[in-house]
DNA sequence: TACCAGGAGAAAA
DNA sequence: TTTTCTCATGGT
């Protein structure tokens, strides 16, 4: 699995180059955008961020102070909206009464996951793409795209429960969040170009790899 | 028209 | 414990 992993990420890497994520302008950007990228396209999440910023700072002091009302309003483009609206409020609660990035930075990592995950709203997903792009440590978010993507290369049988696809897949990488930073951001770069307009993946830069191409 | 998108949580089985 | 339902806009 190492090796394929490993090649697997070459190979895109070769092909796309570097992606250089997270697509945000400022830090907390990112954790607004992992709540409000939930099952929605990112092209909706960024029409939620521009009305978002033409109104307030992005911080979570700003978010707050806005009644819940307006803010499901400027987050209605990218859907659930009344949900996210609750959802970015409990995690905004959370940066403030941890004494925001200065407190949270203090955790490590497991501890972290673990207190984020206790917010309403943060998943497993989101946690470990707050934890990634934001707090930059070495975790691995196993979102559909990569699901998808191991499950074609055969890595996994598909219906892992989530901390296990993620426990293989770090087990693989070493402890430089660069790479698994580049190395999602990659999976869903390819995910979205590639396979779900082509399902058998017959035509990717991964196609060598792939055991269901033909020939 | 039907289906999907960088999920999570509650309810039902 | 596992499966199904709900939340919702916008693109293809």
């Amino acid at each position: 699995m190492m090796a394929t992993l490993q090649r697997a990420y070459r190979t895109m890497h070769r092909h796309y180059g570097p992606q250089r994520w997270w697509p945000a302008q400022a830090r907390f950007e990112i954790v607004i955008g992992a709540v409000l990228t939930q099952s929605t396209a990112w092209r909706n999440v960024e029409r939620a961020l521009a009305a978002l910023r033409a109104e307030i700072p992005l911080t979570a002091e700003a978010i707050l102070e806005a009644t819940p009302h307006r803010l499901a309003e400027w987050l209605r483009p990218s859907g659930y909206y009344n949900l996210k609206a609750q959802r970015l409020r409990a995690v905004c609660t959370f940066f403030v009464r941890n004494g925001g990035w200065h407190g949270l930075d203090r955790w490590q990592t497991e501890e972290l996951r673990r207190r984020l995950l206790e917010v309403r709203g943060v998943g497993p997903e989101t946690a470990d793409a707050i934890i990634l792009y934001a707090f930059e440590r070495p975790v691995f978010v196993a979102d559909a795209y990569s699901r998808r993507l191991f499950s074609r290369l055969r890595l996994i049988e598909g219906d892992e429960p989530y901390e296990q696809l993620r426990a293989q897949v770090e087990e693989t990488l070493g402890d430089d969040h660069r790479d698994y930073n580049e190395y999602h951001a990659l999976i869903v770069r390819h995910g979205k170009d590639v396979c779900r307009s082509r399902p058998r993946c017959f035509d990717c830069c991964l196609r060598d790899m792939c055991p269901a191409a033909p020939g």
